[in-house]
This record gives structure tokens, sequence and C-alpha cells, in this order.
DNA sequence: GTGACTGTGTGCGATATCGCACAGGGTTGG
DNA sequence: CCAACCCTGTGCGATATCGCACACAGTCAC
């Protein structure tokens, strides 16, 4: 289901993001003329804290972008996080001239992004549209919410395989590119802790990692390691993009 | 700056809610057959998780409701806090059909309520309402992003003080009720350290309590003990609904 | 006034995580 | 091929918080 998704109408070349193949052709097409197709590199920082607020990406398949909160002695905290399934600048939806995030790429891919005005102005204009938009909203602010909660009560070794499970289902690889440094700075902890969680986790034969080079092993053993946030979360992102209940993705 | 604020066109009696005092006055006129004032009592929950998001709610001066996050074990943490500054029911303005959080109401007073649709209907007529709430739900995403990143990396004793801060900013008043066992449920934590890092707060003379009822005696010291994140919800506060930059309440 | 309940103080061992420092093995670039 | 750098493993003491249990003092209902 990657080109032509099922309940959706598919637009041809929308980069398979899923909240521009929910629109009406005739809607698409009014946007497709301001959508321009972008690279994103590993690494790269779309939004700086404090920068405004200028354009809406959409990710295509497989590109993967965290939303971080940074502290001002510049410790962070990823609080979100986007796939095909949304997209980046709510923010700028919201009317706010910048947010206090920081969105990092952490797999490369393609994007479509548009300015916020030709988002907004579409939104008024098509109902549907600014519906899914406003349900997407609703579905971030879940994450960020159960993100506090699991910040707050759950191991880094809960965290981890939660994290390792949000990703995967987003890259749409058990393969992907992630170092102990980086993940640290998400899950808001020592970069050693990270390591030795990890060790227990190759060590079980449930993932593999090698000098950035990381890989799912064992989904199963993943998903019990993992705090129920991860179904929280998945829940309600199904309950928006009406995914199959049984598995997370179709051959 | 009770009735008729500042910067605000004071629509009399809006129940002192500045979502609700920005609006225009036909616009209000329009809204306010729909509202009816409900009193909130201390400990009352108004949304339950799973509940069906129905009401709006516009608290009025003084009232308190915290947004809860609840973990299937029963332990919960604050995600929110809200005053007379903005709404509940942001789920319901989104489309949601319900949310994951729970609703309670910290501190008695009045509230006005409408239905859902009403202020939807109201949002999609009125422009400048329809960019305040979303405002609104842009400043209530920042804060709980902020308390992510807070519940992460900061020590009981900076989160206490922080959230003894905002309280007294909503209830405006350093007297509220407010048990150490309550405390704990919101910054996710043991009754026990709440209970040990207050007495170090009461010795001090930073503040006073006694079976429930709670008083801030020297809101200076607990600025310093507090973190950043203080200080970064209220300036986000302030960005919407333009109070003054030097204090946090006027005489 | 008495009993039941609720809010707070205290103790104490267990554990996860912190903060820091250093070593060594891949990888990359010249 | 070598040097510099990046990623990961390891150690170890310090500390905050946990989890649980029990004591005691206000407060409220009767």
């Amino acid at each position: 289901m990657s080109k032509s998704a099922g309940k959706h109408n598919g637009n041809g070349h929308n980069g398979d993001n899923l909240l521009l193949s929910g629109l009406q052709p005739e809607s698409y097409a009014r946007l497709e003329p301001k959508l321009a197709s972008v690279v994103l590199k590993q690494g790269e920082v779309l939004y700086r804290a404090e920068d405004p607020q200028e354009w809406i990406y959409f990710p295509a398949k497989g590109t993967l972008i965290s939303l971080l909160a940074v502290s001002d002695d510049g410790t962070s905290v990823e609080i979100a996080i986007t796939g095909r399934e949304g997209m980046l600048g709510i923010a700028g939806i919201l009317g706010a001239r910048h947010s206090n995030h920081e969105s990092l790429v952490q797999n490369a891919g393609e994007a479509l992004r548009s300015r916020v005005e030709e988002v907004r102005e579409l939104m008024e204009r098509d109902a549907a549209f600014r519906e899914l938009i406003l349900r997407y909203i609703h579905l971030v602010f879940a994450h960020v919410a159960q993100t506090a909660l699991c910040n707050r009560l759950h191991s880094v070794e809960e965290r981890l395989a939660r994290w390792m499970l949000s990703t995967e289902d987003r890259v749409e690889s058990p393969e992907f590119y992630m170092t102990h440094e980086l993940l640290a700075k998400m899950l808001g902890t020592r970069r050693t802790s990270v390591s030795l969680t990890a060790a227990m986790l190759q060590k079980a034969g449930t993932l593999r990692y090698s000098r950035g080079h990381m890989t799912i092993l064992n989904r199963k053993a993943l998903e019990n390691t993992a705090c129920g946030c991860y179904e929280v979360m998945r829940a309600e992102m199904q309950a928006l993009h009406g995914k199959r209940r049984d598995g997370h993705r179709t051959p």
C-alpha cells in the first residue's frame, strides 16, 4: 500500500504523505502548484528553536523527523516524531510566529513543502482538509502528552524500546541510522545509559547495531520490552489514518 | 483589572475568561445565549479519560483545572493547567471524539460552558475568534511540551516550585487548597517525596501548609527554586494575552 | 466527646540513574 | 598507510528517588 493507499484516493505524486493523499483531487490540484519537493538529509535541522515558522513540510514515505524541546542549558528531549502520517510546522498553522522546538531529520528522505499561508488558505476553503489537519494536531497533542507521562514514569529500557518501534513504523524498515548519542539526546538521558540498555537488547538478540547502523531483529521482543505508551500512540494514529488493526505494515 | 481587562473589550458577564473577553461584542452576543454558567467543585472531574468531548469550559477568574494523563496502572501526571486564560475541551475543537486525559478541578470556581458544536461554528464565522482559539491551542501545546521536558530533566523540588507559581498565577491568591497526595499525583512522584520537599520549603519560610491549606509566603524564593520552565510557560502565555511583562498580577 | 478518617512526618534499604573519565575499535580522509 | 575522529564499552562513587510501612495529629461526623 505504498502509492495508492486503500481508503485514500492516492493523488499520484503526493510523496506518499497521508495527509495529502487524504485530500480530494480538486483540493490537491489547488495546493499542488504551491508544493515543492525537497530532499532532507540526515541530521539536518528544519526548524531551530525560535525560528520563524514559514514552511509546512509533508514528509514522504520513510522520512523521519523528530521534534525536540530544548532547555537553556543545551539538554533536550524528544516530544514527538513525524513520518509520512503527518506534517511539520503545526505552530505556524496555529498562528504562532515561532515555536520553542527544534525539528531534526533522523532518517533522510523527501518531503513536499509549502508556505504556511497556502496551507492555511486551503484549510479555510476545504472543510475536509481542515478537519484532517485539526485531527492530526490532536494526534500530535496526544503524542506529546503521552511522552510527558512516559518521560516521568517509565525506565530507559522501556522508552528505548518504544522509540525503536515508533521509528520502525515510520521508516518502514528494520534498519536505520541511529547512534547512542542521538538516542540519549532524544530520551533525555546519558549516552552511557543508552549504551548499557542497547547492549542488553543486543545480547538478547532483539537488535543489532554498530557505529550508527541499527537493525531490529526481533520486533515481538521489543514490543514486550516497551511500555504501553507505544500502543497508546499507535492506536491514536490508527484512529486518524484508519490503518489495519492487526499489524503495522502490509507487505 | 478584574471585569474590564485593559486591551480586551470586557463583554460584561463573560466570567472574566480571557478568551471570551477577547471576542468582538457582536460575536460574543452570538455565543452568549449558548453559554451556561456552571459551578465547579474542588475535586470534580470534568472529563474522564475516554469520555466523549461534548462541552467546552471557559473558566472564570480563580478557577483552576488540571489536565492529567493517566496510565493504565492508575499512575498519572499533570500535562497542563488551565485558568481563566484558556479553556477546556481542546480535543473536541480538534475534532476528536475523546481524549485520553482527565480534567480535575483543583480550585473551585465558576465557568461558562457551551457545546463543542457552538464553539466550532463560531470559529468558522469569526476569524478573529478562530485565531484566538488556535493560538490558545498552541499555548497549551507549548505547555505540554515543556512539561515533557521538565518531567524528564528537573528535580522534584524544581517542579514543585514551578507548580506553585503557575497555580498562584491562576488562582490569583497565595492561598489555595492542595494536599501532598494530590501534588504527587500531578508531579508523577511519591507522596513522601512531596512531603519532604514541601517541608524543606516550609522550614525556609517559603510556604506554609496544614492539612491541605497551602499558603505561599515568599514568592521570590519560589521563583529562585523553580526551574526555568516556569518562565518559559509564562512568557508563552503573555505572548498570547499580552499581559504586563513585569509582574503577574495587578492590584 | 469519641471514633473514623485524612493529611503529614519519619525511617530505611533497594535501585536506577547520574556525572565523569578513560580505553579501544571502526571508519574516514589525506 | 597513518592519523584523526567518531562510536561504543567499562568502571565507580554520588545522589535522587523509589517502595513500603508505621506513627501521630488535625478534622469531621455522629
